[in-house]
DNA sequence: ATACTTACTTTGTATTTCAAAGTGCTTTTT
DNA sequence: AAAAAGCACTTTGAAATACAAAGTAAGTAT
């Protein structure tokens, strides 16, 4: 039997960042508070992943404004695309060898 | 929208641990050299996600012998084949959503 | 008998995760 | 209009986790 893990990347091992990316592959912007929301977490760990996400490249950042209230908005770039729809093959091919 | 990674669970938030899963899903009873070789990784590093997976009652351990040699092998239980077949479905949830 | 391998275990460090507190606005209250 | 409160993050620090290197104990080869 072969490795089963490869392909899978380990930016994605954690379950936020799983949440963050499954989120913005369906909506082309969202912003802190909503995400917030959505994983239910607390800000700084939040922050800490969106940080994480968009050091590897995965996702950018678009600092704006509604009025004068600042809107930061998220959004997967191309290669966040790809690493995901990736990582996401090689856990279908993991659960493959399964059944 | 929903929270998208409600469901997962957090013991599979690792590769390997998600690879030792994915490997006694399939094999009745492996040892601790085989799972080792199929995932590549070091002894320790193993060893200490197997115990993780022990202490959460999701495999069990069995110290045998094979003639004069100790030979340890490792089986799911029921609570953890039940436990990593729910973060599947939680998983290919998660991913529907994107579709 | 001694050296070497095998199969783990132990130990220590580096990294990661996470929440609480902090910062710099804007908005509301008095 | 000053003070208080709220928002949207950021920073900080502590706890948990991941990992590899070194250690151990028993078997195997020379």
């Amino acid at each position: 039997m072969k490795n089963p893990i490869t392909g899978l990347n380990k930016v994605f091992d954690n379950r936020i960042r799983l949440g963050v990316m499954s989120i913005l592959l369906v909506n082309e912007e969202v912003n802190f508070n909503d995400l917030k929301q959505m994983l239910e977490v607390t800000d700084g760990n939040l922050a800490t992943h969106l940080l994480n996400l968009e050091e590897n490249g995965y996702i950018k950042v678009h600092k704006g404004f509604i009025g004068k209230k600042t809107n930061t908005t998220y959004a997967v770039t191309k290669s966040g695309e790809k690493a995901f729809t990736d990582h996401i093959t090689a856990l279908e091919n993991m659960i493959k060898g399964i059944k």
